[in-house]
DNA sequence: ACCCTCACCTGCACGC
DNA sequence: TGCGTGCAGGTGAGGG
């Protein structure tokens, strides 16, 4: 389910979590879930390494190990880590354990199957398939005015398509950009490269402003266990949204009914009224 | 380049 | 109660 501010807290409660921790052994249930390493070598890359520090690159959690590798996860829609107690049975869908150093196990569970795990060399991380084209983080000073101005002006495509692009902004995902737009004032149905340099700019202001409230109400709930759980409904920020899964509600601005349309095979909520163009 | 559909899975809410 | 339908916070492939 998660999008950044999602996997941003689930990084830091594992981080909190697991860093310093060694892993005695790893075990994976579901071959699939590591597709691109057979599973005695994917075990292999992860026994008894060091958790340095977990952290994340775009919706990716990345585990620096201190063998010089790294284990990165993608959760898509529904992968989550658990901690379970010593006498917990494993749950339903768990695909990989970690059992780690201080007798705990890290579990992987994933409903829909869709998530996956790879182990990479991180001194070639950067360069992996999943990581080499993606966009640079929205808090970073590389996401600027300039950059996102360039690349809208260089696409052709539907902003909310162009929004959910992990090459041109990563992060976002169908709730957040749904949020953004609706902030910014901008139809989903627009071209990117029919904005004005003036809204691209409170475009991205939007975007960052977004995704950073949703952290922010994530990460003031209890650090420990509960936050890992806490990454996957929505941060904390659940309830809170404006447009997204409201349709026929009425805008928190202007009161008119949310609309909810169809893009790219997926739904887009929006103001028919405040975001006209 | 863009846009659409399908695929990968399970489960939930809905209407009949 | 049960069964069919459509939907779900992600992404990649393939085709027009």
């Amino acid at each position: 389910m998660p999008e950044l501010p999602e996997v941003e807290l689930a990084a830091k409660a594992l981080n909190k979590a697991v860093a310093l921790k060694k892993i005695t052994q790893a075990r994976l249930i579901r071959e699939k879930l590591a597709p691109d390493s057979p599973p005695a070598l994917f075990e292999a890359g992860l026994k008894d390494a060091e958790i340095n520090f977990v952290g994340r690159r775009g919706k990716h959690i990345l585990f620096d190990l201190g063998n010089g590798n790294t284990l990165m996860v993608h959760l898509r829609m529904t992968g989550r880590f658990l901690l379970l107690d010593p006498d917990d049975e494993l749950p339903k869908h768990t695909h990989a354990v970690f059992y780690l150093s201080n007798e705990a196990r890290l579990v992987f569970q994933d409903q829909r199957h869709f998530g996956f795990m790879k182990v990479e060399a991180t001194s070639g991380l950067q360069n992996c398939k999943e990581l080499k084209d993606l966009a640079p983080e929205p808090f970073s000073e590389a996401f600027s005015d300039n950059y996102f101005f360039s690349a809208l002006e260089a696409s052709k495509r539907k902003i909310k398509e162009f929004l959910l692009d992990q090459s041109k902004v990563c992060g976002l995902g169908n709730i957040y950009a749904a949020e953004s737009l609706f902030m910014a004032g901008i139809a989903p149905l627009k071209a990117a490269n029919s904005i004005s340099r003036k809204k691209a700019s409170l475009l991205r202001e939007k975007i960052i402003e977004v995704l950073a409230e949703s952290i922010s109400h994530g990460s003031t709930l209890n650090i420990g266990l509960e936050n890992i759980e806490a990454g996957y409904y929505g941060g904390g920020y659940e309830g809170h949204w404006r447009v997204y899964d409201r349709e026929g509600q009425p805008c928190p601005r202007c009161e008119a009914l949310i609309k909810r349309i169809v893009q790219g095979g997926r739904s887009s909520y929006f103001c028919p009224k405040c975001q006209r163009r």
